[in-house]
RNA sequence: GGGCGGUUAGCUCAGCGGGAGAGCACCUGCCUUACAAGCAGGGGGUCACUGGUUCGAAUCCAGUACUGCCCACCA
């Protein structure tokens, strides 16, 4: 065993002990334990991707769970891996060629995929790297990857088994158009913003040129895409119009008047100019009423050959200020207002997406967000906290089918192929030789790639091997936890849901805990803009990443986000310091422990001091919090616990009180049995900490005497039932004294006693039995208080004028003889006075209160009475003790 | 427009039917040989507001006011 330093700095070990924990093979899982299996699988970064503070929040508690699991004995998968993360990750290498001067489009399809494979190899794996830098006790022999062979294998099944079950299709259809990245994005993938825009009211003549309609839009460069104008059928105002044809401005078209109830007859002016290929609504309109659907702008939202010469080639919004001039001048332009309305912006770039027709793959979601509901709904799948439910619930409840085709580069290709010859499409799992239709020989693939969220929805499962029946699939799905953000909730969790329940029959995890965010000191979301992001790996270099662990689960309250202050963290090093001396404190005291092979067995029950007794009570209480706290994800009450105790219980009162027995004089019985007991409730905190604060734990158990690899492998301290520690009357008698030497030092406080002084404090103890507490423990008082001596006595005087207090125990007194200033000793006792009856007042109110005795608890009577009583009590030794103050 | 949260000490937050709590910050005194990243002591709150339920409400219910977030195709 070796002494430890005397600074605690995180940095000399940390590396060192991750290395060993792979040596070990600490992190594998092994399917062929026979243990009880705990199974999660990480929600995949970025490949692309920073270790940002979510990812450092969701692993640690993910990284809290495994470690805990494993002490006790479960076989432990955490599976990690990477997403290829098709946007943004063809974006990182498009900005990169970009700068080199040259683009995707001049590298072609095949060589900007392998320049991006090239550029996997070379920075993908910094993500990876990071969350070892952060303890996370991932299985890497199991690390995946979204686009590795094996799991486009998973994808290309799943793709192909949806098709054949008729839940994918094909079809043109209006999706959600990013002009900027140039392919179809997901409802989810829009987000919605509030933008200043305007409303423009056109008027559109009749045919023959008598009167005409108005129609109101805030994208006047659709308009040249209009094929209808349309009305509520019951409005009577165009009870005339419906049927006739208007004359569209700046073009030579004339469109018809329809009547549609989708109408708001009270909005604008009651009639809808109708663009069924660059709108949604308008497109089902179009649908009803068998409309054309001209495409008029590109797939960068520039004008096309569709529109007239004027306006081709401009962009959306050019052309919207050119329309809108245009009409203008033709004297069509009937009226402009300032419109606030909320308008869809590319998730990625922020681009304001276009709705446009093309012809894209879907998903049909709706009977596989059936099973997932009622998953949900029945148990099988449980959120904490549960109000996220209602979330879920939500969302399944008015779900769209999903748009799964990108046109990237990037990503998993669609698994279809097109026979130039007779048109048939072919979905197959295996690419097909010629075409089943009419045999022609040339194929062309589909040239879409799938949304990086297909291939995530299938991760629980594709991971450990499906579609083949390994062992890991038989083993470990259903996973057991799975611990995201919110964020991700309906992109990724809801759909692994649905897509377990499809492929795999069963849920694909039976717990998920949803994360908050987390924000910066003053609450503000981190963003790069804002400029106040937190890199985690920042912190880790100067806290140490135990302490970022520690403040990221004491931080981790169920259902709310995390202000992450630097002072917070602070606080935490400072415990993992406070740890850190206190085994420098135990292992300097060691004595002939320091070379026991084994754990000193606990001294025999009869043989422990009222201390000895006490903490170990309190550690048995302990655990039963923490084990209680992690089964229930309450990161932040095992946090707390293991705070409290340490430092508050073990440090300030536990050590201290050993102190005695440690030194020269004291007996070796004294010692041994102190060094024993101080011992093992250290290894056994550290134990418990380790799931939060491994590297410190390890370091510190490695200068222990030695017990073993690591103390990663456990065992856990399990609560025990009717654990014989559990000690009531030693916690009763410990929180006597503890008071008396709180009252004795409160007193020196307040008198100015320099606290070096030695003084007799004289006891008046309250009944026998704490007369005989008092008398033995006479000397844990005086150590603690830091007294000459502590005199039993029932005359309190007698030593002459003295300041006073009064605790359960007993009263005291503190003699100061030509120094006590009375009247300042009496206000304090009447301040004292004035507290306590203010205190029992509401006790005492209920007591009198029929009702109350009537209809309350009866355990909660007694309480409230033994609390009048004891307060009662104490009222009058400190109404005596203030007469006899005032007396001769 | 729907839905979900939050409002408790100067700050950040626990507590969610029976004596108002923690950390940090603040004030006072201490380098007491584990730790000044420390030790001891202390001040500080009509628990947003209004009603209701209850013997009893920070805690449950209803409403109000702020505030944050999610979802939504009204041109």
């Amino acid at each position: 065993m070796t002494v430890l330093d005397k600074t605690y700095e995180p940095r000399r070990f940390e590396r060192t002990w991750y290395e060993h924990w792979l040596q070990l093979g600490l992190f594998t899982a092994d399917p062929r334990s026979g243990r009880p299996p705990f199974v999660m699988v990480i929600p995949p970064p970025n490949v692309t991707g920073r270790l940002h503070m979510g990812h450092a929040l969701n692993n640690t508690l993910q990284d809290i769970l495994a470690r805990w699991r494993r002490m006790d004995g479960d076989d432990v998968l955490w599976l990690p891996g990477t997403d290829h993360a098709g946007i943004a990750t063809q974006m990182v290498v498009d900005r990169m060629l970009q700068q080199e001067g040259t683009s995707r489009e001049a590298l072609g399809r095949e060589a900007f995929v392998a320049r991006v494979w090239k550029w996997k190899a070379e920075y993908g794996g910094a993500i990876i790297e990071q969350l070892k830098a952060l303890g996370a006790s991932c299985d890497w022999t199991r690390e995946r990857f979204t686009l590795e062979p094996a799991l486009s294998e998973a994808v290309r099944e799943a793709f192909v088994r949806l098709h054949e079950e008729g839940l994918i299709y094909r079809g043109e259809y209006i999706v959600n158009w990013c002009p900027r990245c140039r392919t179809a994005i997901s409802d989810l993938e829009v987000i919605s913003q509030p933008v200043a825009g305007r409303l423009f009211r056109f008027f559109y003549p009749f045919e023959d040129g008598e009167g005409g309609i108005e129609v109101a839009t805030t994208r006047p460069e659709t308009m040249l895409g209009d094929t209808a104008v349309a009305v509520h059928p019951e409005d009577e105002r165009y009870t005339d119009a419906v049927g006739r044809r208007v004359r569209l401005p700046l073009t030579d078209r004339l469109i018809p008047v329809i009547a549609d109830a989708y109408v708001d007859r009270t909005f604008g002016t009651g009639a809808v100019k109708v663009t069924p290929a660059h709108d949604p609504n308008d497109f089902a309109m179009g649908e009803r009423h068998a409309l054309p659907r001209l495409r008029v702008m590109d797939d960068q939202a520039r004008m096309n050959d569709a529109v007239p010469a004027p306006y081709r080639g401009l962009d959306r919004f050019e052309a919207r200020q050119r329309v809108v001039e245009d009409l203008k001048l033709g004297g069509f332009l009937r009226g402009v207002e300032d419109h606030l309305h909320n308008v869809g912006h590319c998730q990625r770039c922020g681009t304001i997406a276009e709705p446009f027709l093309s012809k894209q793959w879907f998903v049909r979601v709706a009977p596989l967000a059936e099973a997932a509901t009622r998953a949900v709904a029945d148990g099988r799948v449980r959120f904490t906290p549960g109000h996220w439910v209602n979330s879920y619930n939500e969302w399944m409840g008015k779900i769209h089918d999903w748009c799964i085709s990108r046109q990237l580069w990037w990503g998993h290709p669609i698994p279809a192929y097109h026979c130039a010859a007779c048109g048939l499409c072919v979905v197959a799992r295996e690419d097909p030789p010629a075409c089943p239709g009419c045999r022609a020989a040339k194929l062309v693939p589909d040239p879409d790639v799938l949304d990086t969220w297909f291939s995530s929805a299938l991760w629980p499962f594709s991971t450990l091997g499906w579609p083949h029946k390994t062992e890991d699939l038989r083993r470990y799905y259903p996973t057991t936890t799975l611990v995201t953000g919110f964020d991700i909730l309906f992109f990724w969790v809801a759909r692994m849901i649905m897509m377990g329940l499809r492929f795999m029959d069963d849920i694909p995890f039976s717990r998920v805990y949803i994360t908050g965010l987390v924000r910066d000191a003053e609450g503000q979301k981190m963003s790069k803009t804002k400029g106040n992001v937190v890199d985690p790996l920042d912190l880790v270099e100067r806290y140490g990443a135990d302490a970022l662990r520690f403040t990221l689960a004491a931080m981790a309250t169920p259902g709310s986000d995390l202000p992450l202050s630097e002072e917070r963290m602070v606080g935490y090093r400072a415990f993992a310091n406070k740890l850190w001396n206190a085994a420098r404190f135990v292992l300097i005291n060691a004595g002939p422990l320091a070379e026991s092979a084994e754990p000193p067995p606990l001294p025999p029950r009869e043989s422990l001091t009222l201390q000895e007794r006490w903490i170990l009570s309190r550690l048995a209480g302990l655990r039963v919090d923490v084990d209680r706290a992690l089964s229930e994800f309450r990161f932040d009450e095992m946090s707390n616990a293991l705070y409290r105790f340490l430092w508050h219980e073990y440090c300030d009162w536990f050590i201290e009180t050993e102190k005695p027995s440690l030194l020269p004089g004291a007996s070796d019985a004294d010692a041994a049995r102190a060094r024993a007991v101080l011992l093992h409730v250290l290894e056994e905190v550290l134990r418990l900490l380790h799931p939060v604060m491994p590297f410190l734990t390890e370091e510190i158990w490695q200068r222990l005497p030695h017990r073993g690899e690591t103390i990663a492998r456990g065992p856990w301290p399990r609560p025990r039932a009717d654990d014989p520690a559990l000690d009531v009357a030693a916690e009763r008698d410990m929180d006597r004294l503890m008071e008396i030497v709180g009252r004795v030092r409160n007193l020196r406080a307040e008198v100015n006693i320099d606290p070096g002084r030695r003084v007799t404090v004289l006891v008046k103890a309250r009944d026998q039995a704490t007369r005989t507490l008092l008398a033995s423990q006479g000397d844990l008082v005086r150590t603690l208080a830091r007294l000459e001596a502590l005199r039993l006595t029932d005359d309190l005087g007698a030593e002459g004028p003295a300041a006073r207090a009064v605790a359960a125990a007993g009263d005291l007194a503190l003699p100061l003889t030509g120094i006590l200033d009375v009247d300042a000793e009496r206000r304090r006792l009447e301040k004292e006075i004035e507290r306590l009856e203010k205190e029992r007042e509401g006790h005492a109110s209920r007591l009198r209160n029929a009702d109350f005795l009537a209809r309350a608890k009866p355990e909660v009577v007694d309480k409230v009475r033994g609390i009048d009583r004891e307060i009662g009590e104490r009222l009058d030794r400190l109404q005596a003790t203030l007469r006899s103050l005032q007396g001769p």
